[in-house]
DNA sequence: GCCGATTGTTATATGATATAACAGTTTTTA
DNA sequence: TAAAAACTGTTATATCATATAACAATCGGC
């Protein structure tokens, strides 16, 4: 059967992003958290009292699909957040949050290490410049 | 602003492969298409005759959500499919389905060329065997 | 000929992402 | 300083991708 996707540098991102986040998702199902929560997390963590648009931005995540993560979390007691001014509101992480966190990132490192693993040695280190390469949209 | 995620490979992969998607997606807008579609055009093109369930097999597409994405594509005239046996239908594209393909292909390889542009020319050589790289998934 | 596996299908659920509209607030600028 | 513009969090809603479970019909191997 012949493949003439995998010929295709963009199909080949696809498909290896998919799985490897179906992957992470996996071993993250062991902490109840999925990837989407643990990014905002480490970011909350890295850069505490920041703010949910901010934090949106950075992740390239849209306000308005903001809501419902941040309020996933604030209902896990992982997160609180209090106002900063008349409409911005700061987040931090909870104690609870920050138990989960480290966790979390215990099993990101692991799986990062893993996937870096399948790489040639020789190629290891170029992964990160190529992916960010790879990332940049062009000015429109 | 920290940004501890762009440290993380894992992280890289996935930003990477949505913004091209996404890049991908507003390209074929032009035609009405969008990347899955595509993929199971270009695939059906290769393999004349191939089955439903192989050409999911090979998208790692679930039988149950092949069934709407060929069901749109056959109410579009691009691709017919015929009884192999009792229970398999043998999929073809259409001469509408041919036209179509052949200019879907030329944006998907407009899109390939500058994807792969954008990555230093000295690592151009290293894309594909590094996302086939990270692509494998380990045995479970 | 029987039994397990396969195929296409329906129904359904979840997660990610997109747009539009809004009220209240802050910032810019004229 | 008053009016205009931009920003924030929010609700409502839509689309797309993906997942599971169940089913009837069919096929293949023993």
């Amino acid at each position: 059967m012949k493949d003439p996707l995998s010929e295709l540098p963009g199909y080949l991102l696809q498909r290896a992003s998919s799985a490897a986040l179906s992957e992470l998702n996996d071993r993250l199902g062991a902490l109840n958290v999925r990837h989407a929560d643990v990014s905002l997390l480490l970011l909350i963590q890295a850069n505490p009292g920041i703010t949910q648009s901010q934090a949106g931005r950075m992740l390239d995540i849209q306000r308005a699909n903001m809501v419902p993560l941040v309020a996933r979390l604030k209902k896990r007691g992982l997160i609180q957040s209090k106002p900063v001014d008349g409409r911005s509101r700061a987040i931090r992480l909870t104690e609870t949050g920050r138990t989960l966190v480290e966790k979390s990132f215990a099993i990101v490192q692991a799986f990062e290490r893993d996937l870096v693993g399948r790489v040639p040695a020789k190629l290891r280190g170029d992964i990160k410049p190529m992916l960010l390469a790879l990332w940049q949209r062009p000015a429109q």
